[in-house]
DNA sequence: GAATTAAGTAAATCATACTCACTAAGACCG
DNA sequence: CGGTCTTAGTGAGTATGATTTACTTAATTC
């Protein structure tokens, strides 16, 4: 009540405890005003501390951030190895990897969204963990791919890192009207629709061509019908 | 020779000329040193003008980048439709969608790396003309893969903002190493290899289904065999 | 040749990430 | 209990770079 002139007094966290304020504060604020507009000064009061008391903990604006999405990414990880065990199939392990992706994205929208439009534009990106982590994240579907081929269950010459490319750019594109808030995205339906599309392909079954194979096929055994009945 | 003092003379140039130079010098320093760490002031003093007279051409360093983004969009946007003409069939009308998209990433990659890296993280990308140029551009994809829908050629069913999203994603990650100088692309093949997945899928066709399916018919020509010589 | 337009400038202003030099809480030890 | 050490924390800067302001002057028009 009074104008008390006496300064607060410093409150004083365990390390980890408070690191933990400090990363759930810059959570909220880079979601709510986007990565470059969130302000380390806001951050710092919404946890507790002062500005400077930031930079005990992080090098950087960027590493705070980046130390938010490895800790995603290598939840991410841990559910794509639990969540493949016993699928088998090439199909259906490509299946689960999109299901899974997509649902990763549908639990933290916002750290999806720094993800895709903040971090891979910074400098030195290719040389930072979280770049390496994306790598095992994308290698676990080129796997599949290469032993697909392999078992012959997918086309030979098949580009795995094309396969790779078109499904995690695919789901890149796909979900951002979800992650602007625009819409809501059906995990199913999705993951069904992408893996039709790019274990089947689009196009219809070329009818022509299956007609012509199976004439073919007919007047091969008529004609040995003829040689039955007719010839000696 | 001598230390001069005296002003060097203000060059005063037409608009456009000096839009033009500016432009080219933005250009050149955001490719140099990406967006961001591109300074107003060094693109300025490349163009020949003070760091304040930027302003009179462009509201600010994004309008500059949106300037430049909106030209080649719209050089794209004409390639699409003089290449289209008189191209038939939704799957080679998808392959000149693709290769011409590769072309043009492959003339300007400094303007691709841009758009990709820094366009569309900005806040009110969604309110800007370059938005809606993009919009333009991709749409001539849905068009085709709609029309393709319609005539048979393609699967009913088939999703054509999916499609649209695994093309335009799927090569946004699939040019990265090129965009980053790590790679060269080739164009030829990798409008191939992206046009024959999308168009045919990565799984090999079902055997075990098409010859069920031929066994099917050969047993009813069989029958009807069987009715011309057995039976009366 | 006066009036108007538009190209250009120098010198602020402002915002904000990050640094510096310091304070003091509290754990541990003898 | 008192001294010492580690480390959480701070207030007051610094640096940088985009943008604004108020002004100057070259070119164009009538």
């Amino acid at each position: 009540m009074s104008p008390s002139p006496e300064k607060r007094a410093v409150v004083r966290l365990p390390r980890a405890e408070r690191m933990h304020q400090i990363e759930s504060a810059a959570r909220k604020l880079f979601h709510k005003h986007g990565y470059t507009a969130a302000r380390i000064s806001e951050i710092a009061s919404d946890a507790g501390i002062s500005e400077a008391a930031i930079y005990k903990f992080y090098s950087n604006k960027r590493d705070l951030l980046h130390t938010l999405l490895k800790d995603w990414y290598m939840g991410m990880l841990d559910d794509f190895y639990e969540k493949l065990e016993g699928v088998e199939g090439a199909r259906n392990r490509i299946k689960v990897i999109i299901w899974q992706h997509l649902k990763s994205i549908r639990e933290c929208p916002d750290l999806c969204r720094l993800f895709y439009s903040e971090v891979r534009s910074m400098p030195d990106y290719y040389e930072t963990e979280l770049y390496e982590l994306n790598r095992r994240y994308t290698l676990v579907l080129v796997d599949v791919v290469k032993t697909g081929i392999a078992s012959g269950e997918l086309r030979p010459g098949t580009s795995s890192a094309l396969v790779r490319d078109v499904i995690f750019g695919g789901i890149e594109h796909r979900v951002n009207p979800f992650l602007m808030g625009r819409s809501d995205i059906d995990i199913d339906e999705m993951s069904s629709q992408l893996c039709d599309l790019v274990c089947q392909g689009i196009c219809t079954p070329d009818a022509g061509q299956d007609m012509n194979r199976l004439m073919a096929r007919l007047e091969r055994v008529a004609d040995r019908l003829d040689d039955k009945t007719g010839g000696g």
